[in-house]
RNA sequence: GUGGCUGUAGCUCAGGAGGUUAGAGCGUCGGGUUGUGGUCCCGAAGGCCGGGGGUUCGAGUCCCCUCAGUCACCCCA
């Protein structure tokens, strides 16, 4: 019955990312770690798994804590989760912690939820991701999504759409409720079953995609007319401000996001190029409640999640952030069989040039074959002739243009003419 | 979780209305060229046809179950 086959294979919902596709990744993470660096924002890890109750702060009648969670026992007994998303964990560590306000922090996390996977929706899946802790400012919300919106800009993603809406605070989302709930409640027969579902938490059905409802939904009061006059200029000038930096978007009145923390402004960013309806390809908001939630000091707090394999498949959709065609400046070729291709390596990869070999003595024809797929632009070869005289043969493999280089200084001459590396300033000293 | 579609070499796919030893391209490995890659030529390895059960003289092909992928919904990144 549970034959190898079935065993031996990733589980449902999740994957492995080999190279290429890994090289991406790299690319991917280190445009965010620059970009959250330069907005002042410091990297936070945080435990794969935390005690149930951490997550339940979502909220209760949320899916990702009704029905996703993977929670479990452990030996001694303790009711743990898996972490079905990143914010919970980090407010966790922040009232745990009480570092200085603002905080402003980033990560880049697995993610667990039980659902059917599909396309761009897995049970495991990554999210990049900050929160900023200890302002209610809204020029910080306005820079965390100019953030993101960075983030796609310089993977060379274009086809993004910008949603904003506004929760409003306790009270603005108190007198929306009642409202909402009247207009479910007049509409009882269409929604049938789910008019518990609406009245555990109105907004949930406001983001249904089901075309029977569409009508019911676009007639629902929206939440921007019962925002209190607070939210209301809170959410103006969030608005003015993504003008001011010239960020395109549009208001989304029934954007509600599937979290209950949510207060104040929400965003999500779609994919437009993404076919499914797994177009969301990051989003957040305001969870001014959550961290008080948490016993910790009332504290106003925004953050958003991006998914990577979602952004990924945009990027796809675009052509945008192609693999790239190689990952080594140099390839070694070793025609003399001693013990000089291990030096010449050692001393060029020191020197910060990225550098490859074949390996188990094979022919001189297949080392160059191996020359010309690793997608080096030198091959490096150590000949007995050459050798002799104290050189190496270098070879422009584009072109194929050979050219004979001293022994001792081919990192040097490597180094000139390969981007991005330089030689360390000390000498022995890794690059970077 | 509900419903639909799909499942043949590492990858992309062919296999007429069941019928002998299941094919191709690409990739991999080896050779043509033991001092030279990307082109070309030759050759090889690689499949319990996702798994299990059933119908049949005979199943990659038909039926059921199951696993996985995928699409829509629920929801989300």
């Amino acid at each position: 019955m549970s034959a190898d086959r079935d065993v031996f294979r990733a589980p449902k919902g999740t994957r492995d990312v080999l190279a290429p596709e890994s090289d991406r990744w790299v690319e991917l993470v280190a445009r965010f770690a620059d970009r959250a660096r330069r907005f002042g924002y410091g990297l936070v890890v945080t435990p794969i798994f935390e005690h149930y109750e951490v997550f339940a702060r979502i909220g209760e009648t949320t899916d990702v804590v009704s029905k996703e969670m993977y929670d479990f026992f452990d030996k001694g007994e303790r009711h743990l989760a898996l972490r079905p998303e990143g914010t919970a964990g980090t407010v966790r560590a922040f009232v745990e912690h009480r570092p200085p306000t603002p905080w402003k922090v980033w990560y880049l996390a697995p993610n667990f939820r039980y659902e059917r996977p599909q396309e761009g929706r897995y049970r495991q899946h990554f999210q990049l991701g900050v929160e900023a802790l200890g302002s209610d400012d809204p020029q910080l919300d306005v820079e965390v999504i100019e953030l993101l919106a960075g983030f796609y800009r310089d993977l060379g993603l274009r086809q993004v759409r910008l949603l904003v809406n506004s929760m409003g605070d306790a009270e603005s989302r108190a007198r929306y409720r009642a409202v909402l709930l009247a207009h479910w409640h007049a509409h009882a027969d269409l929604l049938g079953d789910d008019l518990a579902r609406a009245e555990a938490n109105p907004l949930r059905i406001l983001d249904s995609k089901r075309p029977d409802w569409l009508d019911m939904i676009e007639r629902a009061p929206q939440i921007v007319e019962y925002l209190t006059d607070a939210s209301a200029a809170a959410f103006g000038q969030v608005q003015a401000g993504l003008r001011d930096v010239g960020i395109d978007f549009e208001i989304a009145p029934r954007l509600v996001r599937g979290l209950d923390y949510y207060t104040g402004t929400v965003f999500e960013f779609q994919g437009l190029a993404l076919a499914g309806s797994q177009n969301a390809i990051g989003g957040g908001g305001r969870l001014d409640g959550l961290v008080a939630e948490m016993g910790g000091p009332p504290t106003p707090a925004i953050g958003f999640g991006c998914g990577v394999e979602r952004v990924l498949l945009a990027c796809d959709a675009e052509g945008a952030l192609p693999a790239p065609t190689g990952r080594v400046d140099a390839f070694v070729v070793d025609a003399l069989a001693t013990g000089d291709a291990l030096v010449l390596l050692h001393e060029l990869r020191e020197a910060g040039i990225a550098a490859d070999r074949a390996y188990g003595g094979r022919s001189l024809k297949k080392q160059w074959g191996a020359a010309d797929k690793s997608g080096a632009r030198f091959g490096v070869m150590l000949a007995p002739r050459e050798f002799e005289t104290g050189h190496v043969v270098v070879k422009d493999l584009a072109t194929g243009e050979q050219t004979e280089v001293r022994r001792e200084s081919v990192a040097a001459w490597l180094a000139t003419r390969t981007p991005e590396r330089t030689l360390p300033d000390q000498p022995g000293a890794p690059s970077r």
